[in-house]
DNA sequence: CATGAATGAGGGTTCATTCAT
DNA sequence: AATGAATGAACCCTCATTCAT
């Protein structure tokens, strides 16, 4: 059931993989620029070396994007759309219900996805996370499309398991923000701050589902 | 009795909070430092604007700290210090072994003690997690005081707490990685991504400390 | 005989001549640093002043020469070079044999070359001149440029010239800087410390000439 | 008879060597000064370097001295007079008419005096050189003090010895720069530019005496 | 007299951005 | 479209000098 979850997911998602056609050049730019933001953060880099890195001119650069902060955006604005696309699409809630999906499934399906996902997409995620706390219009959008989306769509799920009594009844902002911290806490601990460290990572993820799954659950409760 | 420990931490904290003695104009010059870095990070700060709002020439600002990283350096190494400190004290486990507690009970003390010094400190903290990033010396020099020092201290308190059946068998680093998510979590959320909501801090609070107690709990696990 | 031997070394030079091309901004740069460096000496003088004097914007400098003192040493090193380069030819030594010149042939050519080469590169002679004692890898190379090839090729003249008589049998070092001396004591006086005097340079050359044939002949001396 | 000169020479100058009284740590400030300034030349000189080797205050240099520039002609100055000294002495001449000296005999014990003189001093004749170049007053100074007083004194005892035929009859100048520039030209060589090396300094010197008197006598030339 | 904190102008250098080629 | 030379503002930092203590 998860798998066909899964599965469901995968191809809801091919919609947003598209790209418009890049030059190789222009390619060339945007990896060079990624490596050089995600390591020494955006205000730290400079046009000069990632035209370098690039193997292009520096005037280059600036004929695809006008400044180096529409740069950084054309990198980190669209992952930021497809990090949360999963949350975003339509029918979203109705796969579940369709599935009388437990709680479970569900969390394991969607956590599963988007570890993969930002494995395959580290060095944005690191450059949206490092670089968020100072970009007021990335927060801002972030929070956007958090709030405007992704929030509409979680809290019925969310509503829905805590009244089927397999979530325990606390705010459902609460119940995301616990869920989405045990999720970004592994993958900041996994791939930003201790990557070089061998990780068993199916034991790893398994705890934290479990840890989730027994933090929220209605199991009887001390006084 | 997690009052009692609270009380204990304090005091025994006191001793951190010595400050060498500084300058009105070095203090103001902290002070800025702290803000325009808290702000715009470490990179993006210009030492002219921090001479200007703390009101000082900027070749004052050269006379106590010989680089611009040298003051950023000053400021967030005490604070690493401090933010550990609790974990780092001689007879910290000693005080749970008297009092018999239950790991809820240290929870709760470490907890609303820790949250309560990063609302006091947050700009500094802040300030310490958006530049751990890029500065490789500051992100060695963290895991290792974590390595060395808090792990040390905190995997024996687990371990008792699984021996007696209080917490689930998972590897301590594991359990001690989701509690710190759901606590880092918590923070960020509070006072970094959402400072200006209004918030239940202390009904936030408890569940996470529950969502943390739960998550973590040996109560019956479906297969 | 002794114009002959001017012939050919001027031909023997032309090669050492060729300097790579550069923009017109480029020797607009070369020119005001000159021109800077000579008056106020290398520590003293701003890239800024030298900007301005080659009506080029301070950072057009350091797109061509990285650093304030890849400046100075484009200027100097390649003179030093030259300035040297008569003493380095292959077939100096050849040229005397075959004329069977005599020392003061061969002197009045050198000297009357030499001095002709420092009135046209004035300027950045008293730059190498007077940066030597601040820069010891300036001095290092001169000397090894020296001692490595200008004193190899001039002991033989000097030994041949004493084997003949012409020379008094003092060590050929001495004799070396004792000409080098008398050759340079003029130069600095002529051109660097007494330029706006009214010099009667033929008269002036003549004496030294004489003044270094008589020093170091054997003519009969004292006890 | 040239001792005898050496021991009037000592004689009279000791009349120069009177320093006004001070400090100690002025003489610190002095001592240190001349280190910095012949290491490094005036212009790349910090105060505060020459504070710290004479663990003094920044303050206290300025105390002394009103500007940087008063320091270096603190030092330089007094040099410049004492240098020139015997050549201002009044009776200068006398003695050598009493005598009946040679040119052999005077140049002798003027030279071996100065040269003992300039090694005492060396490190203050550095710096007197180095700078002469870039602060023209300095230079202009220099300048009226030999032709001021030194030509004046020198010219006719080198005219003394042309009318009776020990020198040859060029310009008394021309004469003068000449045996300056080897003199100046040994110095140079064996205490700034190659002091590391061995030196016959007895050996050098008798041969630069030689080389002046053969240089400049009257012994038959040739066409 | 001695200090050293404070100053702010100026130092060399980097940088994002422009534009003629 | 691509280049890279040119720009000049802004950067971090050093400096000679002042002045309250």
């Amino acid at each position: 059931m998860s798998d066909q979850m899964e599965l469901w997911l995968q191809e809801q998602l091919k919609f947003y993989d598209e790209d418009e056609k890049k030059t190789e050049k222009q390619l060339r730019i945007l990896s060079a620029a990624i490596e050089v933001f995600a390591e020494k953060g955006y205000a730290a880099s400079s046009t000069s070396e990632i035209a370098q890195k690039a193997a292009v001119a520096e005037g280059t650069i600036f004929r695809h994007y006008k400044t180096k902060k529409e740069l950084l955006l054309s990198i980190v604005a669209p992952m930021m759309t497809k990090l949360l696309a999963p949350f975003v699409l339509r029918d979203f809630t109705k796969v579940l219900d369709a599935d009388y999906a437990s709680y479970e499934q569900f969390l394991r399906a969607v956590i599963v996805n988007r570890i993969e996902f930002v494995k395959k997409h580290l060095p944005v995620v690191k450059i949206l996370l490092q670089e968020i706390p100072f970009h007021p219009e990335l927060k801002e959008q972030f929070l956007d499309a958090v709030a405007g989306q992704v929030l509409g769509r979680l809290t019925p799920i969310i509503e829905k398991f805590q009244a089927n009594g397999q979530i325990v009844p606390i705010p459902s902002k609460t119940a995301l923000r616990l869920t989405g911290s045990a999720i970004l806490g592994f993958l900041a601990m996994r791939y930003m701050l201790l990557p070089h460290l061998e990780w068993e990572d199916e034991q790893e993820i398994e705890h934290t589902i479990q840890f989730i799954l027994y933090g929220l659950s209605t199991s009887e409760r001390p006084g």
